[in-house]
RNA sequence: GACUCUAUGGUGUAGUGGCUAACAUACUGGACUGUCGAUCCAGAGAUCGCGGGUUCAAAUCCCGCUAGAGUCGCCA
C-alpha cells in the first residue's frame, strides 16, 4: 500500500495518527528553516511541513522538491497554529518522518493551476497534465455523475444495456461515414456507426422491449465547438409505446438527472412546441426559450408604402427588445454588420425606436408616418422605450437572420444566465424535406420515421405537409435529444422507400435484414437518443464540448496529443490491399 | 469549398514603420522558522510561425504558405 489515506480527507480529527500519503507537488514553500509542500491527488490538498530544526536532512531532501514530483511521506498529522480557511484539510498539517521520491517531473509546459497560463493548443498537446487540473477534472466527475446517473434511472425503468457493433455496413442515407478496411475480405470496408439506430430496432423486434446504451457514434462530417467525429449518445428505445409514453419517460430521466447532478428541482411540465410554431415565433427547431423576444411577422403592415424592400420581400419579421431606445447609432450600426455577416447574410436592418414621449424614430421615416409606427409597435407589444428591429427578405433565409439576431440580443441584454435552464419538447417536426439540388426528398430525421397517423393520406398526395411522429429535446437553444416512433410495418416502410427514392433493390440491399426481421412481427416501437457530450457541457456550463472530452480532437478532427491520423506503412497497406493516391488540391 | 480572427522568451500578454522588443508568470541561484497566489534580492531565457515583397528602416504594411480558434456550407 503506497498511502492509508488521501490527500483530502484528513481533518482535526487524524491528529496525532501516523499516515502514509502518496501524491503530486503541488508547491513549494521555502521559509528558511521552514519548508512546505502541498501535496496534491485527485482528491485535495495537504500540506507537508519540514523543519530544520526537527530534522535537517529530510529538510535538504525537500529543497530539491519540484512541481509535479510524485513523492510519499510517512508522518504524523498535527494541528495547524495558522489555519487555512479556505482548503478543507486546512485545520490540519503532516509533520513528515520520511519521504520517498517516486519519481521527478521535469518543469511542465504550463503551470497545473485552476487559473493556468497554458493556452489552449498547449494544453490540449499535454491533455494528460491538463487533465490534472481541478476545473478540467471537475468535468469529467460531472460527466461520470450524469452518466451514472443515467444508468440508475433507466435501470429502475427497467432497461438493459446492450452493446452492438462498432464495425457495421455502410448506409448511404445521412452523413458521411467513416470507414475501416477488411484486410479479410479485400476491397470491402466497414462502416463505424453514425448512431445504433438500426441494431436498437433489431433489438425490439428481438423483444428487448426496452433497452439503451451509452454508445460512441462516429460522422466525418466537420467539427464545431458543440461537434466531435466520435462522440457519445445515450441510445434508447422502447416497445409497445406511443410518443407520449416516449415523452413522458424521458422527460422523467432528465428530472431525474437535474434533481440528482445539479440539485435542481424541475417540478413542471416541460412546454411543448409544434415544429412550426418554432419556425414561426423563433426561427429555429431548437429556440432558446430563456427569453421571449418572439418574433412578429409585420409583412401586411409595412406593405403598400412604397418601401420597395418590405413591398419586395416574402417574409417580413420584427423582434422587439426592451429598454433599447437608448441604443446609439454605433450599436445600430454594430448590430446592422452583425445581421450584414456572409454567414448571416441578411441585407440590412430596419430600426424603430420608441421613444418616452411616445413618438417614434426609425430608419425608414420616409415611408411611414408616426401612425404606421405606432401600429407596428403595437402589433409587436412594444412599449415605450423598446427598440423594435426588422428584417425582410426570402421567408426562410429571413427567420434564420432574424433568430441570430434574437439570440445575439438575448446575449446583449443577459437575458441567457447559464445557470437558467429552459426545457421544452419541439414536435410535429416535417417527415421530408425537400432538397432543390438533387431534386428529391430527404429523411428529415431518418427513413425509419413513422408519419403522424393523421397524415398518412398525404403521403400520396402532398408528402411535404406531412408531419412525423418525431421529437426533440431542447434545453437553452442545445438539441440535446431527439428521436421518433419507428415505422414496425414492412408495407409502410416500403413505401417510405419509394418516397425517398430507392428502387427496391437499393432498399434491399441496403435495410433488407431490418425489412426481413419485420416479416418476423415486429412490435411497435419507439425511441430517441441524447448527445451526452452536450448535456454534461451544459451542465457544466461549457462553450465547448471538448472541455468536458477528456481527449478531444481539434477543429480539423486531429488529436494533437497522439498525433492521429498518422500514416501507415506500406505492409499494412499491402495487407489490405490499398493503394494511396493523393488528391492534388 | 467559403468567411472572420489569431500566431512575440517555457507560458500568457503588451508593443500599429524608427530604442538594448516591455510586463507578468514559470524557471535558476541567494536571503528568510508559520507559509498557504509567501515575500525580498539577483540571474538566465526571444533570430517576433515560415517564405517572399514594399521601405533608408518591418514584430508592425502587402502577398503567399503553415498551424490554431470560431462560423457558413455540411452534420438523416
Amino acid at each position: 500500500m503506497y498511502r492509508t489515506h488521501t490527500c483530502g480527507e484528513l481533518r482535526l480529527s487524524h491528529i496525532g495518527q501516523q499516515v502514509t500519503l502518496a501524491g503530486w507537488v503541488q508547491r513549494v514553500r521555502r521559509m528558511g528553516g521552514m519548508i512546505f509542500v502541498d501535496l496534491r491527488d485527485r482528491f485535495g490538498i495537504t500540506q507537508l511541513v519540514f523543519n530544520q530544526e526537527t530534522n535537517a536532512d529530510l529538510c535538504a531532501q525537500a529543497n530539491e522538491l519540484g512541481r509535479e514530483f510524485v513523492i510519499q511521506v510517512q508522518a504524523e498529522v498535527a494541528e495547524r497554529s495558522n489555519k487555512n480557511k479556505h482548503i478543507p484539510t486546512g485545520e490540519i498539517e503532516l509533520l513528515v518522518s520520511t519521504m520517498r521520491v517516486l519519481n521527478t517531473s521535469e518543469t511542465p509546459p504550463f503551470t497545473i493551476e485552476d487559473n493556468t497560463d497554458g493556452g489552449d493548443d498547449l494544453r490540449m498537446k499535454y491533455r494528460y497534465l491538463d487533465l490534472r487540473r481541478n476545473t478540467v477534472r471537475e468535468n469529467m466527475i460531472l460527466r461520470h455523475k450524469v452518466a451514472f446517473e443515467t444508468r440508475r434511472y433507466l435501470d429502475q425503468m427497467g432497461f438493459l444495456e446492450v452493446e452492438t457493433p462498432i464495425l457495421i455496413a455502410s448506409t448511404p442515407e445521412g452523413a458521411r461515414d467513416f470507414v475501416v478496411p477488411s484486410r479479410m475480405n479485400q476491397g470491402q470496408f466497414y462502416a463505424l456507426p453514425q448512431s445504433p439506430q438500426l441494431f436498437k430496432q433489431l433489438l425490439m423486434v428481438s423483444g428487448f422491449d426496452k433497452y439503451f446504451q451509452i454508445a460512441k457514434c462516429f460522422r466525418d462530417e466537420d467539427l464545431r465547438a458543440d461537434r466531435q467525429p466520435e462522440f457519445t449518445q445515450i441510445d434508447c428505445e422502447m416497445s409497445f409505446v406511443k410518443q407520449e409514453d416516449v415523452l413522458n419517460l424521458f422527460e422523467g430521466m432528465m428530472k431525474h438527472l437535474f434533481r440528482f447532478v445539479k440539485n435542481i428541482d424541475m417540478t413542471d411540465a416541460f412546454p411543448r412546441m409544434t415544429w412550426a410554431d418554432a419556425m414561426k415565433y423563433y426561427g429555429s427547431d431548437k429556440p432558446d426559450i430563456r427569453f421571449d423576444m418572439q418574433f412578429v411577422e409585420i409583412k401586411e403592415l409595412v406593405s403598400g408604402k412604397n418601401f420597395v424592400v418590405f413591398d419586395e420581400a416574402d417574409y417580413v419579421g420584427a423582434i422587439c427588445a426592451s429598454n433599447c431606445a437608448t441604443y446609439t447609432r454605433k450599436q445600430l450600426d454594430e448590430l446592422t454588420d452583425f445581421v450584414k455577416r456572409p454567414q448571416i447574410g441578411a441585407k440590412g436592418l430596419v430600426y424603430i425606436r420608441c421613444e418616452a414621449d411616445g413618438t417614434f424614430k426609425s430608419s425608414v421615416d420616409k415611408f411611414y408616418t408616426n401612425d404606421d409606427l405606432a401600429k407596428i409597435a403595437t402589433a409587436c407589444k412594444a412599449e415605450k422605450g423598446d427598440l423594435i428591429l426588422i428584417l425582410a427578405g426570402a421567408t426562410e433565409k429571413t427567420q434564420k437572420a432574424l433568430c441570430e439576431l434574437r439570440l445575439e440580443m438575448g446575449s446583449r441584454l443577459g437575458l441567457r444566465d447559464k445557470n437558467v435552464f429552459a426545457p421544452l419538447w419541439v414536435i410535429d417536426f416535417p417527415l421530408f424535406q425537400w432538397d432543390e439540388e438533387t431534386q428529391r426528398f430527404y429523411a428529415m430525421h431518418h427513413p425509419f420515421t413513422c408519419p403522424n397517423e393523421d397524415d398518412i393520406a398525404l403521403l400520396d398526395t402532398n408528402p411535404g405537409k406531412v408531419r412525423a411522429t418525431a421529437y426533440d429535446m431542447v434545453i437553452n437553444g442545445v438539441e440535446l435529444g431527439g428521436g421518433s416512433i419507428r415505422i414496425h410495418e414492412s408495407a409502410l416502410q416500403k413505401k417510405m422507400f419509394e418516397l425517398l427514392g430507392f428502387t427496391p433493390e437499393q432498399a434491399e440491399a441496403q435495410f433488407g435484414f431490418l425489412m426481413s426481421a419485420f416479416k418476423y412481427g415486429a412490435p411497435p416501437h419507439g425511441g430517441l437518443a441524447f448527445g451526452l457530450d452536450r448535456l454534461v457541457s451544459l451542465f457544466a456550463g461549457l462553450d465547448s464540448i471538448r472541455d468536458c472530452i477528456a481527449f478531444p480532437k481539434n477543429n480539423s478532427g486531429r488529436d494533437v496529443m497522439i498525433d492521429a491520423p498518422s500514416v501507415i506503412d506500406n505492409a499494412q497497406l499491402d495487407e489490405l490491399g490499398l493503394r494511396i493516391e493523393l488528391k492534388k488540391s
